[in-house]
DNA sequence: CCCTTCCTGACACTTGGTGTCAATATCGCG
DNA sequence: CGCGATATTGACACCAAGTGTCAGGAAGGG
């Protein structure tokens, strides 16, 4: 059962070798914030030198908000997954329902909140994030697009933009609020109650954009 | 009239280096694009070393993103400006006319515009865009959040941030979508549009969370 | 004219990140 | 087991963005 593995070796040995990395450098993190701690102390902390370090992450960004990568083809495939005559809000919804079980699951959280933590206080950070969040909605802009009306995504049309943006500044606000709460709610209500305060008005677009 | 001055000349001579280098840079990046050109030919092109370049700017980036500091000030006097009792999602639209000047000022445009396209194309410098923009929305929220409930900010309630975050991505789409455009229609319209898809429900907050 | 104050350039230094290259470890194969 | 191909690594040199320091020079006031 270890032949012809759909996960090979190399590729294993790799991961192994930046959750190692990503788990010294967060111990450092935590003790001298993340920009007194150099790619060398890194490097050194887990014994290797900083040439291998860049050969793990291409910057040491990455090694904190890479991992948010992984959200772009989950939330596509999460809003893929949902009926196409669902009303697009409540298909956007449903698609951050993959972020709760990020939240919810006990032991992982910790070590995710500490990152989260280490990114909201880094501004560097904060805006590399914000930028990968641009370019997850990106992805999806096009999505709903095709669920607005059915011919192929016009680029002057703002409403795509608009509603997948302001999905995402809801669930922005929710995790805001629900970091600064006492976490004895759960984080879907705050998703719920932030989303709901916004309705999309399906008979929109009077004011004429001829195209 | 030149003495007691409001503006003292040592203020005026460094705002005058500022746009000596701002431009300077502005040909250079069109030239060769933003990451290829060092501080070093900015400031050389400029007639100063790079030791002074920095004295004027605090990085390279802020060159080309730092005149977006201005607008947190201007849009918070904007939104105060507002009828207290006017719906706050008009309030909003409203404030947002102040970007419309930027705009559709005809000679101011061409320059704004070349250096709005290195931001969107330089990942770096949209991700410090994005972040720039959400201490705007941050600046804005409270406020919001007055007009909604009279009493002081509970920040476990999200809905101010999202609504804020949701009228900026309105605004964003519209960006957008305007420039993917002929340019035909005036920007105004497209706000109007992207903001029409998206309505208040001003009897929300129903899914209770018991603060 | 001198004295103070600010501005500037030169220099050295740190840090993130990259190219190169030789040494070494690993893998596949006979 | 041994051998050649391939991948991984570390050492070194290098570049660019910033920052601290300091001495010299320009501007301004008396």
């Amino acid at each position: 059962m270890s032949d012809t593995n759909p996960v090979p070796i190399r590729e294993r040995t790799r991961r192994l070798a930046q959750t190692e990395l990503t788990a010294v450098a967060q111990d450092l993190f935590a003790a001298q914030g993340y920009d007194n701690t150099t790619v060398d102390q890194i490097a050194a902390a887990a014994g290797m030198s900083k040439r291998t370090f860049f050969r793990y992450f291409p910057s040491k960004d990455d090694l904190v908000i890479g991992k948010y990568d992984l959200f772009a083809d989950r939330m596509a495939e999460a809003l893929d997954a949902r009926p196409k005559n669902e009303p697009v809000w409540e298909s956007l919804r449903r698609m951050f329902d993959i972020t709760l079980d990020y939240v919810q699951d006990e032991h992982q959280r910790a070590r995710s909140e500490a990152m989260d933590a280490i990114v909201r206080s880094t501004p560097q950070l904060y805006a590399r994030y914000l930028e990968k969040m641009q370019r997850v909605q990106e992805l999806l802009i096009g999505r709903i697009a095709v669920r607005l009306n059915d011919d192929e995504h016009d680029p002057s049309d703002p409403r795509p933009a608009a509603i997948v943006g302001a999905a995402f500044a809801c669930m922005q606000a929710a995790r805001h609020a629900w970091f600064a709460s006492d976490r004895s709610e759960a984080f879907g209500s705050y998703l719920d109650d932030a989303m709901a305060t916004l309705k999309i008005d399906r008979a929109s677009r009077m004011t004429a954009i001829a195209t």
